[in-house]
DNA sequence: GCGACAG
DNA sequence: ATCTTGTCGC
């Protein structure tokens, strides 16, 4: 498919995103991540994983890895194409699903409205927010070194997202609402959640596809 | 035209 | 994202 095809997608999608809060509570959290096989290679064996929190102990009550094969290269600012059918894959056989998803990348910081985490939240229905470790669109001041300390992340004047501090002594991570959560809101559950640089969801799903990845490419790679 | 560019 | 030991700083 043509790429000026798949924006027409993400401006669709960009109207359907709800970036206000539209939820009841969260009691749990989710994150969801994913890991390659062979990066340079397209198609290739990939992994996905989900990692369900208790919000207030921040401790895992639940876990999936589904296998899959990714057939989209990565292009920049459409990520979305690359990761989302083996996301979905995931939520699909979840047993167990959180009241909000934390996704690895942008939602709302994004050229046309809908990254990575609006689009998976706007597929499904869920209350996604965008966590990601680097920047792609958008301009933020550094935020003061402080635990909790934030900066929005702003293009034309537009705030699209949040330039936030996790950790003191750590780079911010950039936050911004994926779907029917305000950037307010999203900014609070991150920080909720952040013990280290990365948010609990996301580094323990990232985690245990290290392990998943490690295990299933052992024996191809010894000598 | 050039650089920047989630994972 | 991934390949990787030691190393520097809090």
């Amino acid at each position: 498919m043509k790429l000026e095809e798949l924006k027409k997608k993400q401006l669709e999608c960009a109207k359907k995103v709800v970036a206000r809060d539209e939820f009841n509570e969260i009691k749990t959290v989710g994150g969801m991540d994913l890991t390659f096989e062979d990066l340079k290679k397209t198609p290739t064996r990939a992994w996905a994983s989900l990692v369900v929190l208790d919000l207030e102990t921040l401790k895992p009550i639940y876990e999936l890895v589904v296998e899959g094969e990714v057939s989209f290269p990565y292009v920049p600012t459409f990520l979305a194409f690359r990761e989302m059918p083996l996301l979905l894959k995931l939520y699909e056989k979840a047993e167990v699903k959180p009241d909000a998803y934390f996704i690895d990348g942008q939602g709302t910081a994004h050229p046309r409205g809908c990254g990575i985490a609006s689009h998976f939240g706007v597929e499904t229905g869920e209350v996604t927010v965008g966590v990601a470790k680097t920047r792609l669109f958008g301009y933020a001041k550094e935020p003061p070194n402080e635990r909790g300390a934030f900066t929005y992340l702003r293009y034309k004047g537009r705030v699209v997202g949040a330039a936030v501090r996790t950790k003191e002594n750590a780079q911010p991570v950039f936050v911004s609402p994926g779907h029917r959560i305000s950037l307010k809101s999203a900014i609070e559950l991150v920080l909720k959640t952040s013990r280290y640089r990365v948010p609990e969801p996301t580094r323990l799903a990232h985690n245990l596809l290290q392990k998943v990845r490690r295990k299933a490419l052992k024996g191809g790679r010894l000598f």
